[in-house]
DNA sequence: CGAAATCCGAGTTAAACACTTGGGATTGGA
DNA sequence: TCCAATCCCAAGTGTTTAACTCGGATTTCG
């Protein structure tokens, strides 16, 4: 049930390009460089994003990123599924299949899978990138155990 | 955000042994035909889940396993656990830890993180064996979006 | 005793992960 | 105009993990 670096690095960049929305292209070697993350690494992940419709770019000197659609426009699940794959802990609860496993009727089991699977979706799927940037900022948006985590 | 099969089969046979709960000792060979797992496989699981103190071993002929605590004593987040790990989906979140990220201060990302897992622990730790027994007998104690799934 | 079972450590194969490398194409500014 | 900054892309590589298998030892019921 680990997330792979794919989705913890995508979303750090994803955030970092929120925090700097409407400030221009921002280039991959500054967010590689602020959020920690290898530079043609990250042009695979930012590769996936860009063709999924979450970010533009601009090429030549000056380029880089920009967000396609303001922070609050965009969540943390947006980014993991394009990034992860459906965030489904085994294959037949994932959202768009119908590929029941064979015995499923007596597959108590998959009701199992699928409670988390939901209990995850909705945690990502409640979280923008806005939210983050609250966060960050100080306004605690995100609580867990309710209090702020920062 | 893959649970392995560990996982998946250790549940299995786990809600196994909990439908044959008060039976006697039941061997790995029946689970193995029963739930469709290579028996050698389930023997590496089960070792484990032994290891846990989760279900007692009788050896020699007509020996088998059994659960050490009833039914509703053991919760899916037990097993899983054992069997998986942590359930975090990353490491700075772990339940047990306090190794924070060098910059946690910035690390906004990480209280995603930890909704996530938070949100997780509180399914699976709120399912017990008893609850899929409920529910594979059609009193469908598991509910997923307001209705029984099975 | 012998078959049924648990126990145990090691070996194997394939896939996935986490990158790197080596280029090519575009474009702003000196 | 040309260079450096930047995006773009396909392929290659080393490591780790997953998902088993195998061989044999030990225990115990009948």
């Amino acid at each position: 049930m680990r997330l792979s670096t794919k989705g913890r690095y995508g979303l750090k960049a994803m955030f970092d390009l929120a925090l700097h929305y409407g400030q221009g292209p921002i280039s991959l070697a500054s967010i590689s460089e602020r959020q920690d993350i290898s530079l043609s690494y990250l042009e695979q992940l930012i590769a996936s994003l860009r063709k999924s419709g979450y970010v533009n770019s601009i090429r030549g000197a000056q380029g880089g990123y920009v967000l396609k659609v303001e922070p609050d426009g965009i969540t943390v699940g947006d980014i993991l599924i394009v990034l992860e794959g459906q965030l489904a802990p085994v294959s037949c609860v994932k959202n768009d299949d119908e590929e029941h496993c064979k015995k499923s009727g007596e597959c108590v089991t998959r009701a199992v899978w699928q409670k988390i699977h939901n209990s995850i979706s909705e945690v990502v799927d409640s979280i923008t990138l806005q939210d983050m940037i609250n966060d960050y900022n100080g306004t605690t948006d995100i609580k867990v155990n309710g209090k702020g985590v920062l």
